[in-house]
DNA sequence: GGTTTAAAATGATATTTATCATTGTTTTTA
DNA sequence: TAAAAACAATGATAAATATCATTTTAAACC
């Protein structure tokens, strides 16, 4: 497989066709491929990024640690996906952290390269903004539902979202493994609200033979 | 009082600098200065915006409806803030309303106007850019406090962020005018939890001998 | 294959929050 | 200024959710 990451770039930051030949190359070149095995940590809350992660397979939780210890995940970003955007940007500090969901492979763009581009090329710079402003959308979105749904509703929107956003495989699986405590993290509930929700929509589920909608490793019951 | 905008642009895009001369006089020009009144409605959800409000002065809450009918709060924009940018820059649909919480004026910048600079101007987009990431930042800390705090902690932040966002009048009091529901409507609670969570605030904070810090509109009790 | 470990499920209970109802208090308006 | 309307406060109660404890099930590892 080509280590490169020029599929990356154009699916990610659709943005290759505005670039001239010498940046292209340039960014290409520059490309380091890693792989990252489940559970591993890409970069953790309060570092300083040199630069962003390309997904090119696998997925990524981004999380960030609340006061009281809890664990919150604000999105999931897959392939073609690009992840510490935000902070290379500002040239902040990262304020999420992001962990492999399953084994991954990340190409890395140095900081310099993003800001050389941002500073010489408009259409490049205005995608960003484009990709930047629907994170927004979707950001106010989630804000609205947590603060006015509950969980059996935000548990619902989270098995749509994944369900959308990752597929169904051949048994019916949602095509991403995420524990129970993974999924109380989205909804932002305790792991034991998640599993009684869960586990009502799996009655009710098989009650109206729709099971195949929203399997998530769920194990069939013996007795249907 | 001027009522072009350069204040306005300069202060609030922080672009000026960058705009050739031509552009700034075309931009300028074309202002359309607007009074608001307490109350009223700028724009509402689900609307097609042809230009952005730049706030001069008073504020404006931005909201968005829930599917079960209630109306969540998702910023507070002030002096020098624009309105429906990310919507005028992706073209959308606006996915918020915005309404004055007191008398307002604001400028009017037709969306050509806009997607001109955005097009010739990098540092101009790099400047929304910029904007952008911190609103997305900001975005995902309301996202976990929504998540992982309860009302009374949620209430706390929501009290904190008028504070220092809108300081302390006079008399002690935060300097902007929300009604108990307009509260509960940013904290992601029914106007009662709110009122109760305030009430216990007041006591609180009176015995600690500390009410300056919290006022907010509370009559202070007859026996101290 | 048996043991250890992690994940899932479930019960019991306490706490938080929503909802409905009512009353008091301001503010607005005729 | 009286009446109406909006806002604030509070009680009673139901519903939702968190928390702690325990058991069951599945996965991982010698």
């Amino acid at each position: 497989m080509d280590s490169r990451c020029e599929n990356c770039i154009v699916r990610e930051l659709n943005a290759l066709k505005a670039l001239k030949k010498g940046e292209l190359k340039q960014i290409s070149d520059s490309k380091i491929s890693k792989i990252i095995k489940k559970g591993d940590t890409i970069f953790n809350e309060g570092e300083k990024l040199n630069g962003v992660f390309c997904v090119r397979s696998g997925a990524s939780k981004l999380s960030k640690m609340s006061d009281n210890g809890k664990d919150q995940i604000v999105k999931i970003s897959t392939k073609g996906e690009v992840l510490g955007q935000r902070s290379v940007i500002t040239d902040e500090i990262t304020n999420l952290s992001a962990v492999a969901l399953n084994d991954m492979e990340v190409c890395y763009i140095p900081k310099q390269h993003i800001q050389d581009s941002l500073n010489k090329n408009v259409e490049f710079t205005k995608d960003i903004l484009l990709h930047m402003a629907n994170d927004l959308k979707f950001a106010d979105d989630v804000i609205v539902n947590m603060a006015q749904k509950n969980v059996k509703q935000r548990v619902a929107e989270t098995l749509k979202y994944l369900e959308d956003n990752f597929g169904i495989d051949n048994d019916g699986f949602i095509t991403i493994t995420l524990t129970r405590e993974d999924i109380a993290n989205v909804v932002g509930t305790a792991k034991e609200a998640c599993i009684r929700t869960l586990s009502s929509f799996k009655k009710k589920i098989l009650f109206l033979q729709m099971e195949s909608v929203l399997k998530l490793k769920i194990k069939k019951p013996s007795i249907v």
